[in-house]
DNA sequence: TATGAATGAGCTTTCATTCAT
DNA sequence: CATGAATGAAAGCTCATTCAT
């Protein structure tokens, strides 16, 4: 798995190994020796990079949402009609789930180990990729495309509507053809479910 | 906090002071010692109700889980409307998370901590209640009031949007008025987004 | 070697343990694990009654202190000749030194290894000795039956005096015969060396 | 602080950085690395120079002691008369450790962190130094100047007469006058503290 | 049945030392 | 000669679990 960046680095090394054992074991059981032979590197190699094991785990989860963030805003910022766009929104953020299973393994379920400020930090990524929803559905009713509607939470619902399907995918290995399971999302979202 | 159950019995005494004390540390930085004291018994005493602290992480969340599933059948079997039922539905879960945060906070975010054995029996139970609100849904296909569409992933979705909104609740401590808050979530879930 | 106080209580058993093996290594170099065999107990059993190798090592030089400090103390208190009583603590000093020898070691060379606070605690104790050794002499000048002299120096090299006897007999082996070399000390200290 | 020595040579440079780490944290707590950075050279350099961290220190007291015993011996075979010279060789000694506190704090409480033969070094040192007072006691003897005594029991007396005064300088930043300071260590050890 | 003193496996982190450049 | 990135042995401390009382 690992998290797309190649590279022959160093220190990419050690955090592509820390999040694949991160994945594995979760943050406490994971061994700083585990992920050190992962990256066959030294124990002491890791901590030249990273300060402690809490700081690995921090910066390992920084750049998958950084690399993950970085094409949802693309995404958001294309020219292409709203509806496309959710859609690709959905699907990116499902294909992003399905490739780096494990990150998104331990982004989902480990981030409350971090100390709370560096919570904090994710908590505000998150908050930062609702408005950013919030935005583009405030655009579409601003067109008339959408009804008038409480943004903020049209943009949770978004979220936590796309997001589920992360769940099944990741701890029963499902593996659902994408490309319909986000039109569906977005049927449903634009049109509802009533007759 | 703790959950609802009122008992004097000794192991419930256990499991509520273990909900207590595994919400505001997690799993790991939690202390049998903690937990033995906050329940009144000595150390020993905790082993001869639980095997272990996995085994007591295990129960206590499956007494919480299975206090939640109740209520949700109950509503799930009751004879409203669809809509109705479905907004009902939504505040109960809400209003669980709110009432119950911090065992949200561990179900949502430690149960990856348990042996996969155990993992796999929580996930089943999840699955039981998507079926659950399936065939809410497939009922209302088949009665011509909802469109036709995969019940499993409408089930998911609507799980998935309600469930989102606990984030916020949990972990920011956000109390948005929930009667409101589900009467828009199933306002956009039955007649969508579009105008 | 150890510490004079027999007993089968567990703390004290550490205790006496810990003066062997840091006398032997060190503090840095003593291992809280040889401390624990040493004593016949597990490594856990040590952070039973000690919150830290530091705070272990202090307690020990505490009791050891307190042990020489108390028959000082008797002497100093007694009502005999100054001559004798003077000659009297040379002798308990010197005969301290060759018993414990071990603590003796740590004493003498290892407390700047503490903590500063826990140095100053020692400091003090120390000028509480010279204290004492320097009324002894204040009194002896009152009475007319020695020279008038700046007590505190005079304390200061009595002590210095004895006490560089020790570092042979530690660190050398040497067994002097006790009885007469405080006989010379004393002699030397009252009339001096000149003809 | 460092030792008087000046020079560019690297060498040197590591020994004064060393002295002054050394004595600043004591061997254990003080790191090659330190040592190196503040010597202005890499941490591979140290070794260049140096077989081991022990080696280094093993050096750096041998040059301090160097320093100390050919100023003590040029005293002792100077032309003055016996108390002078005496009085001289206490000035010296205490000036030693006031100018020098670092080093003489080491000195005094961490040799014991050296391997037991390099100890042995230090002792043999310490004995010489023993020995040449002692044969200038002798001197005295024979001159019929001092009372016949046991001399190196009165040379291990002076110099822990004069020793002592040294802790109080080191540990507690006191800063006697010392000039009259060892008058006064020659008065009382030449006429003794009887009237 | 209830207890808590005792245990020791297991983990993070440090730092002297090496060696390729 | 000089360097500093890499290493891994070593040690303090924690805490789930046991068991004698």
């Amino acid at each position: 798995m690992a998290l797309g960046f190649e590279s022959s680095d160093k220190k990419l090394r050690i955090i592509r190994s820390a999040a694949k054992v991160f994945a594995q074991k979760g943050f406490h059981r994971a061994k700083m020796e585990e992920i050190a032979q992962e990256a066959d590197v030294g124990k002491g190699t890791v901590y030249e990079y990273f300060s402690s094991k809490e700081q690995l785990f921090f910066e390992m989860l920084q750049m998958g949402k950084n690399f993950y963030h970085d094409s949802l805003t693309k995404e958001v910022n294309s020219e292409v009609s709203l509806q496309n766009k959710l859609k690709k929104i959905a699907y990116l953020h499902l294909k992003f789930i399905q490739e780096y299973k494990d990150f998104g393994r331990v982004m989902m379920q480990e981030f409350l180990q971090l100390g709370s400020e560096m919570q904090n930090y994710f908590w505000k990524a998150h908050e930062q990729e609702i408005t950013l929803l919030s935005q583009t559905f405030q655009d579409g009713m601003s067109q008339g495309i959408l009804r008038p509607l409480d943004c903020k939470v049209v943009a949770q619902i978004f979220h936590g509507a796309v997001h589920s399907m992360g769940g099944p995918m990741i701890f029963l290995d499902e593996e659902p053809d994408l490309e319909q399971l986000s039109t569906t999302i977005i049927e449903v979202f634009f049109k509802g479910i009533a007759k």
